[in-house]
DNA sequence: TTGAAAGCGTTACCAT
DNA sequence: ATGGTAACGCTTTCAA
């Protein structure tokens, strides 16, 4: 069933039936009564490749994956993102098409995407220090929002991000309460912006309390169980171990765990942990599970805020570039455990 | 840049500009050259929305995860399907349409993806028994793949599987062999069409060797953190815990980690784990790290077959339901551990 | 308030 | 081997 024959089974003009089901306000309300409930019996759908065609939109943003960054996708806080996003172009009809690529390819892809129309926006992932699929994307017009902040950038642009340099700031200071002096860092790679700010955020607590940050309490690697176990080990194999570790992922806390546990070390006891961006909601949200903590950045929400600002851009490209900073929530368990044994 | 354009400048008409464009043999090869230049001289690319209008095909495939199963998305073995799906449909000039949807709204999606004509098909992912996706895709004819056995289902449908019940068995038999006798299991949900053939393959696996499956040795719940690790505390404050441990996922793997680690035993020494649907390139693929052990399942490669059987399903529809069992890849580490201590 | 008709940018059929 | 032209199913002027 097509607009046309909904049309001449009505008796009236495709012309009017669209603007019936389109909520055109010079359509008589009997009219479109009729012409809605006639859609709905016949169950009438407009085909989405027509409209798209003749208003020249293409429903749709794509997300761009580079395979390169495989751990990205396979963190687990890039699929809470997803879903947020997802849920806001539900609402909204859009589609959201995802594209793994090469990283070699990622400039073609977005090039692509412009110019054969299939996408009206794009959402940013994983921004680094100077990006350059920033300046592309102004170049080649492409309406997008960065998750994240690309420190370097000159021109200003649509960006959404967690406050990672805060979120860190409060985690160090929270162990610092609890008397911990050696307190390690085991961050992300540091040409991706969250993490250098992550480590700013970190180095900015220890010096406000008089404490020269320590190079070999400090790694910095791919968010991975392996580069997590080997970043904890090596720090906790020093002459003066940290008595607790700061770790940016939940991939690679699990590392930072595992490397607590074949040390022969009790965490908790022996060491505390925060894990960034690991949320407590798969250990059940509320519960306080005794031996885990985390900052929880609700990476959902930022996502669907992040979808949002995209529709938005979209249909107001000449409003200038939107940015949200977003406050991490943090939460802490009794698993974060007590003061450091002397 | 539109074909009428090109057309216009090259002399020749929209007809024979795009046969050239597109291969087809009754163009003049020298005509086809001629064009092929031009068009990349004027960066050329057709409209995806006029090709998708024109040829009544959505050139899109559709991902549909409902909400609910909010694991699976997190899960990363999820995540690397998608990756290997989307590797074909690059190849294949496809987009990857991703729905995120609350699990009532599953029907409605299939149905509107199909009248509005945003997708040529879908891949069903986390089938259950007797799911009810299937006769309705068959319904509607909305040609679709499944990931996984729909146990249960009465017609032929297309599906591509990995062996789950001989990975179970097998990982069940090498424990054996090592001379565990009290083996757990942690598995999924078990109205999950993969669980329950997990568990059949670990029940045979000891029912072979005489063992008879103990029913406080069997867990089954949603692959989280906090499943596993009650699962695994449960069973190791039993009168005589298992001395090893098969976990269903890489994410309740890490609560069984956990909760080893809680009682105060040391995996790999007290007791033995295996981890399917975990993969060793986490931790850096053919390293063989001292306290991890997993079933590979290649998904990715799966991923990868999914979506080929999807595209050769939607270009020749009249064929047969095509279907492939795919053997899972054991890999076992020193992490294991060795015999059961007594 | 309604309708006719011209797009939108391709493909595909029928001529030539 | 090439071209004219009618689809594809909508939206959007412009007229009435």
């Amino acid at each position: 069933m097509n607009l046309k024959e909904l049309a001449t089974k009505l008796g009236l003009s495709p012309t009017t039936v669209s603007r019936a089901l389109n909520g055109y306000p010079e359509v008589n309300e009997a009219t479109r009564e009729r012409v809605v409930a006639a859609a709905k019996r016949h169950n009438y759908h407009p085909n989405t490749r027509a409209i798209r065609l003749a208003t020249g939109r293409a429903m749709a943003v794509g997300h761009v994956i580079p395979i390169a960054t495989r751990h990205e996708i396979v963190n687990p806080v890039f699929a809470d993102f997803i879903a947020g996003a997802g849920e806001c172009y539900s609402r909204n009809d859009y589609d959201m098409v995802l594209s793994v690529v090469p990283d070699e390819d990622e400039d073609a892809t977005y090039r692509s995407l412009k110019s054969k129309g299939n996408v009206d926006g794009v959402i940013v992932h994983a921004p680094r220090m100077n990006d350059p699929r920033i300046p592309l994307l102004r170049d080649i017009g492409l309406p997008f929002v960065v998750h994240g902040r690309a420190t370097g950038t000159a021109e200003p642009y649509c960006w959404l991000d967690v406050n990672n340099r805060r979120a860190f700031q409060r985690a160090t200071e929270f162990l610092l309460d609890l008397g911990h002096t050696r307190i390690g860092l085991v961050n992300g790679l540091e040409f991706m912006d969250f993490a250098i700010r992550r480590r700013t955020g970190y180095v900015d607590a220890l010096t406000a309390r008089g404490i020269v940050p320590d190079p070999s309490c400090m790694a910095s690697g791919e968010m991975t169980e392996i580069a997590g176990f080997r970043a904890a080990q090596a720090m906790l194999a020093l002459p003066r171990p940290p008595t607790a570790i700061l770790a940016s992922s939940m991939i690679s806390g699990m590392g930072v765990r595992r490397a607590i546990e074949t040390a022969g070390l009790v965490l908790g006891r022996d060491v505390s942990v925060i894990i960034h961006d690991d949320d407590l909601s798969y250990m059940k949200n509320g519960e306080d599970v005794p031996i885990f903590t985390a900052t929880r950045s609700s990476v959902r929400e930022a996502g669907r805020l992040a979808a949002e600002m995209l529709l938005d851009v979209i249909a107001h490209p000449e409003a200038g570039p939107q940015q949200r900073l977003l406050e991490a929530e943090l939460i802490i368990g009794q698993s974060t455990g007590p003061a450091p044994r002397t």
